[in-house]
DNA sequence: ACACCAAATGTAGTAATTTTACAACTTTTT
DNA sequence: AAAAAGTTGTAAAATTACTACATTTGGTGT
């Protein structure tokens, strides 16, 4: 995607003349989107049609459009090609990256997330009797979010981290009640199990998950988010934002269902919150 | 800076012409940015001069470099302009709307950091005998989530919900403990209080949380997030998101400070986590 | 070492695109 | 109602990018 990247990977397969051109382009890239075709000919020391086969050879339709793919990349703030933590990375350099690459796989998230599931599952939200959120290990975290979030709402909602407990809670469901079940790789046996023993006492049961997975099979609905995960850390982090953030969504679209006296309900239950809160200072 | 910010924003200064082109380009932006200036001329049924014209109102030298400040906008995640949830949004408005605010929000943490502090708070991670999570309300979920993180450490990493707990977790806190405490506006009383106590104990306190706030004050080491909260939801959500990178982030940091060798050693951690799972087939 | 072939590069002309200058039309003001 | 200011379109000019072809370069086999 990044043409910069492209650049310097390709470099190797390009020419000696296309290879001045690269030079160029990297060197000052921000010059080279206000340049002309014939005037970073010039700077290139080649000639147009050089310039014009050099921006062909990386997929582009011809000059003007590896501009715009340049002025891309030049704008997502990452002049940092490699999104990446590496070992020898400073403070600096991990906290740009790790902020780059979250911001990265919420793009990619977005693209991923299909539109008419998320608004049949805020359909069912807003119907449902009860409403239980169900994660283990990093999407526990998620799962409680989830619970702060619509225990606003004033429906009955449910929250457990302990599987036993999960599990009784789903054999008591019946049908008007919704399971939500959050699992990046939909693999965790025991939350497949209580998607199972959920659906057998006719609740429904929405996953977030990955598509094609043992949990995903077992659901109702699945709300999939195909994140990239950063493998190198062993650590779930970009899929859990991108969990968080459907969560959101869900959230938000459950509040708009619901209209514009039930906000004013929810501003109520955020200022009953004051009394445990020191006053903000109004003077700045 | 945002092209297509400030088109809605001039809308009213635009002339009757050249507002079908602004409502053109607003409505497609991504094809408008691969059109030449008649076939975007023939779209806003207008002439050629009147999209130049709309153009140069924007502060852009022409058309083509109108096209590259667009296509950075684009680029930078913000096609729509209006970020903000409205009550006529349907599921793929506010979709995308939370999804970009969410990615807005995260630059904007980004550069509220101080990769100073993060570097301190690092380091005293890395030092200390005991590591505590605390958090209440939306960010309990946070400190939930750098609990799950932490603990594969193999470091004594707390956290606690209920604030007896957290008070008394405190008070048996000694000189190596670091006590990290979540909260987005820093006026949470109990908090305040566990950081007076956490201090009291010589355990050193890291708050996350706002600038300038009651908690800041009592904190050791502030890793202020100053993040832009949509408070027409009455819900925490960017900031949530901002405080769990940041989790991530000195997580990172963490790892790389114990060096390669640690590393290996949590993706035993991880390891261990596959007999609790549905194997992945291997056919795809 | 020379001839030959293929790949690479450049030249010059062509096509597409954008911009300018000016004329016609609309709207507003007096 | 006429003039002025502002807006929009037409057509030509200028810029810019692209294509076809010629030349050069570098490598390979005899």
């Amino acid at each position: 995607m990044n043409i910069l990247e492209k650049i310097t990977q390709n470099k190797s397969a390009f020419s000696k003349s296309e290879r001045k051109v690269a030079d160029i382009i990297l060197a000052n890239p921000q010059t080279a989107i206000h340049s002309s075709i014939a005037t970073l000919a010039k700077m290139s020391d080649v000639s147009e049609p050089t310039v014009n086969r050099f921006c062909r050879r990386l997929d582009t339709k011809g000059f003007p459009d590896f501009k715009l793919h340049l002025a891309q990349s030049l704008a997502n703030g990452t002049p940092y090609v490699n999104r990446h933590v590496e070992e020898h990375d400073g403070p600096d350099e991990y906290t740009k990256k790790i902020f780059e690459s979250t911001m990265a796989s919420l793009e990619v998230a977005r693209q991923s997330i299909d539109i008419n599931i998320v608004n049949r599952v805020v359909d069912l939200l807003t119907q449902a009797q009860k409403i239980s959120f169900f994660g283990l290990g990093a999407s526990a975290s998620v799962a409680h979010d989830a619970l702060n979030k619509f225990f606003r709402f004033n429906v009955p909602v449910v929250y457990f981290e302990d599987i036993l407990m999960q599990r009784m809670s789903c054999m008591n469901s019946c049908e008007d009640d919704v399971v939500v079940l959050i699992s990046h790789t939909g693999r965790t046996k025991s939350l497949v199990e209580i998607a199972q023993i959920a659906r057998a006492n006719d609740a429904t049961v929405v996953g977030i998950t990955s598509k094609n997975s043992p949990l995903s099979r077992e659901c109702n609905l699945v709300l999939s988010l195909e994140v990239p995960e950063d493998t190198d850390m062993y650590m779930p982090m970009a899929s859990r934002i991108a969990q968080l953030t459907l969560i959101d969504i869900l959230a938000t679209g459950f509040t708009l269902r619901r209209g514009g006296k039930f906000r004013e309900n929810l501003k109520r239950v955020k200022d009953t919150l004051r009394g445990s809160r020191f006053e903000k200072r109004t003077d700045n």
